[in-house]
DNA sequence: TCATGCGTGTACCATATACGACACACCCCG
DNA sequence: CGGGGTGTGTCGTATATGGTACACGCATGA
């Protein structure tokens, strides 16, 4: 059940049928790590790797790093520390917004991108 | 620079200037940790215990858990697991509402808990 | 045939996290 | 003067995290 090794293996290969610089060791390389470490994390056999680790597949791979970051059950620690700061102001958000329906969520979003706020 | 022991210390001492359950010893056993680790951990010789110690002592406290939880330089488990599952829409709304005040950010808070969402 | 690249198996490891165990010196009060 | 409670110093440690190092067998193309 390894949810981020699974994506990671079928993105990776996405891109290889294309570009053979999307081989194992290729991107390994590319991303600061050794090919049988990453091997073992697209087969679940290893935990995902850190943040930084995360942050350099997403951007060499061309996917977004929070959901990356969420399929290997972490939050960045830039949203962290945006909610460190105000700490009872968003969890009091986040909680109320738990169970909204995407569509209201993003209709807040565009509400303050928009709006005079 | 220990935020986390300054502010528990702080607390604890104004508890227990009106009840002497609150030494670092009773409230260590009712928490579930060593007195010499809480003393530490006030004293900022101990980096801040874990979540559920955290949540523990918060509770012991009549503290709010976030709060003590964002002096720790940690964000809840059941806040990121909220994040986790829409991790896009989540993180935009986060990073968008960074700079705004707190009375808009609030404003948003009860917009959501009094609106027809 | 042989260098090159591929994915992977095995073993190992450095650092951080989150504490526990125990003893010591001090103070109070009965 | 002794028994209980107080805060703290020292030492040790189990577990998790996030990897590295190296070798093996297979394929492929020159």
């Amino acid at each position: 059940m390894s949810d981020f090794g699974d994506y990671l293996r079928k993105v990776r290969e996405q891109r290889r049928a294309g570009d053979a610089k999307f081989s194992v060791r290729q991107l390994a390389k590319r991303v600061g790590v050794e090919p049988s470490y990453l091997s073992k994390v697209e087969r679940g056999q290893q935990a995902p790797p850190s943040e930084k680790t995360i942050a350099a597949l997403a951007s060499e791979l061309g996917e977004d790093p929070d959901v990356m970051l969420a399929l290997a059950g972490k939050v960045s620690g830039e949203l962290q520390a945006i909610i460190r700061r105000r700490p009872k102001l968003f969890a009091d958000l986040i909680r109320q917004l738990k169970d909204l329906p995407d569509h209201a969520v993003l209709r807040l979003v565009r509400e303050v991108r928009d709006g005079d706020w």
